[in-house]
DNA sequence: TCCATTTAGGGTGTTTTACCCGTATTGATC
DNA sequence: GATCAATACGGGTAAAACACCCTAAATGGA
């Protein structure tokens, strides 16, 4: 019996690519391509029989790989999640490893070293890169680091107005709160930004990848 | 006698099923598959007969996609050069049809669609995404616009410290002229950019990659 | 239930920004 | 040698943005 794995990619040309080469693996069969995470929740709900496997990209629009790993790993704990991503970044190996992931592979891993990966989650349940892809002890120090700097929704979507042309007083309008309640928002950021300027604000929030320009 | 085609992209994953992927398709064969421009241009070399088509990946160390494209256009004019990105910015898709590229297409494009895409490149010569995947239309008048939006050293210095929290007048000390002259500069670039404030003015500075974070 | 934290709101004065008016100098073109 | 464009500089004003003061309601554990 070949174990079932299901991929999801919004590049779909990586996608059906990968499917393939998966397909031609002796102990795999590809049950599932998905090209977000809303795709993903709809086809594995038809789905006669969940994948054991699930390769999920980190960067994808609609519902991004954080998301939908936290959805399979609530609704289908059963299945062992594997991010796949050409994003290396401490934040997206952080982020993904704690919604449910048992591994972070970097895309320009070689496809016997996927091979060998695949194996080891499916029979350990969990895959470390020897190759030292990811610095796992970086990573727990920068977690460290994050943590007391915690950022609400409501600041979140705040900074994401903030980097536009618009006024404090539009962005009050446009969330419907006070343009005080706004300067509260702000003036938290400033904080735990360590700024003192709407531009320091807005430089800070590209270079932490809270905005999406 | 099948189409020979070389593959240029950094992800090894993507790479290796993107070769297998069009060994599958009847009329073409994966004759070169490289990591990078550098990897590239040894393999070529080596090569008995260079490939026909080649599709490179815009992102990559060591050579990315614009410099190499631009060196096999000029040492091998004869083959056909397919951009193959993510990567949907003005500027890059501009970039690479400059350095001689005679189709760019994007990674979420359908395999299906991908075949289609080389029966036409490797007939006709070129490939028109009509799926509307890029507006061509938009990339002359961004063109157009850029041609006359020149940016001049000063400028450019000043967009630099505009991209940090001091005030004009710090800025006008430290580049030595009046604050009327900054204002100069800045009313300038609003022009230039169709901004009205700082915000927009390094937003747009690091939309358009004038500046480093 | 109470205490603490978070979230929302308000007032006020200073600094910075954006935009208006203009002039002087340079250097290239006609 | 006059004209024109580009560059540097100057003053003034209104509107943002910023800083620092404060209170009240809601939330959410102990």
């Amino acid at each position: 019996m070949k174990v079932s794995i299901a991929i999801v990619d919004d590049h779909q040309l990586f996608l059906r690519s990968l499917a393939l080469m998966l397909s031609g693996f002796d102990h795999y069969a590809v049950t599932i391509e998905a090209l977000n995470g809303k795709d993903l929740q709809q086809k594995i709900k038809i789905a006669a029989v969940p994948p054991q496997i699930i390769l999920i990209d980190v960067n994808m629009p609609v519902m991004d790989g954080m998301e939908t790993t936290a959805w399979v790993h609530k609704n289908y704990p059963g299945i062992k999640l594997v991010a796949l991503s050409v994003n290396d970044s401490d934040k997206a190996i952080i982020g993904m490893i704690r919604a449910g992931c048992c591994a972070y592979l970097l895309k320009d891993i070689h496809p016997v070293e996927l091979e060998k990966a695949l194996d080891e989650i499916h029979n350990k349940g969990f895959y470390n890169a020897d190759a030292g892809n990811i610095n796992y002890r970086r990573l727990m120090m920068y977690e460290d680091k994050n943590d007391p700097l915690y950022i609400t929704e409501k600041e979140k979507q705040f900074l994401q107005f903030a980097c536009t042309e618009m006024s404090y007083k539009q962005i009050a309008d446009l969330m419907s709160v006070a343009e005080r309640t706004i300067d509260g928002y702000r003036d938290s950021l400033f904080l735990k930004f360590g700024v003192h300027s709407r531009v320091g604000l807005v430089l800070e929030a590209i270079k932490r990848e809270l905005v999406r320009l």
